[in-house]
DNA sequence: TGTACATCAGTGAACGCGCGTTCACTGATGTAC
DNA sequence: TGTACATCAGTGAACGCGCGTTCACTGATGTAC
């Protein structure tokens, strides 16, 4: 190796740092290859010796951040939370004020999900992986029956309410939608009669 | 007026149908005025004599794409639907795979809400105009109390599954997301126990 | 220890291209007389 | 009824600009002897 340190990976990093905030601030083609690289210290030309295509960016700063994502919650939230209390809390730091106006630091799926839907096989395989690594860390403090597909929707959930916080123009009609959905991410939980997995039908 | 029939309003419709499919397909920034004129039958120069701006476009394609899909999903259903009956079509119809393949066709949300989030404020002021209506002819038909913040709430967690059902690369997640938003939209509803709205909590 | 060489992360100019927008023009239509 | 004129929806070329990507080069670093 050629330095000490593993100065190119820690290269890397910072281009994957700096594009996974400018794609979740400005969209995935609202930021250019030359806006990333100068926004971590660089010239464009660099940009091609640490990823193969602009592409191939948004698949590493997405599961990049996603993984930020999620480790910032298990940080804040601590390791005892379980059930209810835990999807409560979840919702509370992410349906708040401070994430829907803070996307640049927030979480990748409100802002970057639908260019995901557009992209390539190899993306979309990414984002698989870190949204399964995601939602395995919620599973088992669930501790319920059918916890795989209740965290699966709770995140939809979620990533549906930011998004259209975010898209409305009133602070009263976008705070509003982050409370109701606070309020339906514990909808049917702690008691019995709605746990029942059989209340839920159609194929 | 110059011609028999208002000829350019029907032209400024085609448009406005033109922009609504290839913005839902590949994105606000993914299609060009140039591409949406030539989808259209009609050449680039002559945009701005109907629309200001190609983001004019983006809040009038937006709010014409929601006003169709709200006036599908009653098409569809009838008006005799009501309360747990009527969620559960709408999460059905909404909440389905021919929806999730067919983005041109389907709801502006899942596709463009991060768009719009990023537009300006008068492009949001419409989205949010066209949200309220879109909303509006829910609520009356939930027939409970709270049903304002329940069906917010509901139409996030179907755009969050829409959205997320897109960007995953396996066909047997996203169909597991799609059922779990089905069972999670109708989640605490026919059950007295669960309507109490004293069950949700925070500011 | 000192010198010559090989490596390669990063530079910066250049590539062709498509973007949103402007504008002088065309030609079909309706109006005035 | 016929002719001259005004209107204006739509055309198509052009504008400057920024895009993603390529590539010959630089210069700091580590290696060989």
């Amino acid at each position: 190796m050629r330095y000490p340190t593993d100065q190119k990976e820690r290269t890397r990093q910072r281009i994957l740092d700096a594009a996974a905030r400018r794609f979740r601030e400005k969209g995935y083609q609202g930021a250019g290859v030359a806006d990333v690289m100068k926004a971590a210290g660089l010239t464009v030309g660099g940009f091609y010796a640490h990823f193969e295509s602009k592409e191939a960016l948004l698949a590493e700063a997405v599961a990049e951040s996603l993984d930020a994502s999620r480790e910032g919650w298990i940080g804040l939230l601590g390791d005892d939370l379980r059930g209810r209390e835990l999807i409560e809390a979840v919702a509370r730091a992410y349906l708040s004020r401070a994430h829907r106006d803070l996307p640049a630091d927030g979480c990748p799926l409100p802002a970057l999900a639908a260019d995901v839907a557009r992209a390539s096989e190899a993306t979309r395989a990414r984002f698989e992986e870190g949204l399964g690594e995601y939602v395995d860390e919620l599973v088992p403090r669930l501790e319920q029956a059918g916890a795989d597909d209740r965290a699966l929707a709770t995140v939809a959930l979620l990533v549906g309410g930011v998004l259209l916080s975010r898209a409305v123009a009133g602070e009263e009609l976008s705070n509003r939608i982050l409370r109701s959905c606070r309020r339906l991410a514990v909808a049917g939980l702690d008691d019995p009669s709605c746990d029942d997995p059989d209340e839920a039908s159609s194929p």
